[in-house]
DNA sequence: TTCATATGCAACTATGCGGTTGCATAACGC
DNA sequence: GCGTTATGCAACCGCATAGTTGCATATGAA
């Protein structure tokens, strides 16, 4: 649950485009995730790694390949995250705009 | 509105800690906002750079003091990103789901 | 068993980033 | 004007990260 983690890791557009395929299509291995991205197999891992450190993704292993799946649990974490700064800073604004009309 | 630089913005617990200030507290100068968080001016000055850069923040040159604010609307945009993926994978397990209860 | 496939591990390079220090500069108060 | 204060700019250091290549290994298929 660091935020700041699960933001880095949201970070990086290679990694925001893995989520992007995993939250849209059906099974995805690693391999399979690697293709039309780029970069080699390897470097998709590397990515594939942060994202899991940041529970964002799970890899199971199945067989001889590695099952890659989204975990919705972190992005809603890290929404609720940011929807608070934004509660905080609405109640701010209206403290402040209270605080002008009552002429003091 | 590139989502991997706002992400990328937010993924330093500095910078989450200068958000958080700047959300609940009233105004704030690069000075100011520099003192308890363990790092010099210039630390942090970077950092605020990095989040005017992501428009997070706006720098505003009032005197001889520089005046720091936060600027809601790319936070808006950045929990509209998560959102969607949410929403995205959502749909997709619903459809599995029905699929398998489909028997097909 | 044998071959192809999917992956893991290690080493290496280049670049970016967090952080610092030193100096220059501009504005406020006396 | 003069000292103080708040800031900007530049150079530098160390470490993390994105990316690669090469090789080892385990699994599925013929």
């Amino acid at each position: 649950m660091d935020a700041a983690a699960t933001f880095k890791a949201l970070g990086d557009p290679t990694r925001l485009a893995m989520l992007q395929r995993l939250a849209d299509g059906a099974a995805y291995t690693i391999g399979s995730i690697s293709n039309g991205l780029g970069l080699s197999r390897q470097g998709a891992r590397k990515h594939l790694q942060v994202l899991a450190g940041a529970k964002l993704v799970t890899l199971r292993n199945n067989g001889r390949e590695t099952e890659v799946a989204l975990d919705a649990a972190s992005l809603a974490r890290a929404r609720a995250f940011i929807a608070e700064l934004e509660q905080r800073w609405d109640r701010r604004l209206i403290a402040l705009k209270e605080f002008v009309e009552d002429g003091n």
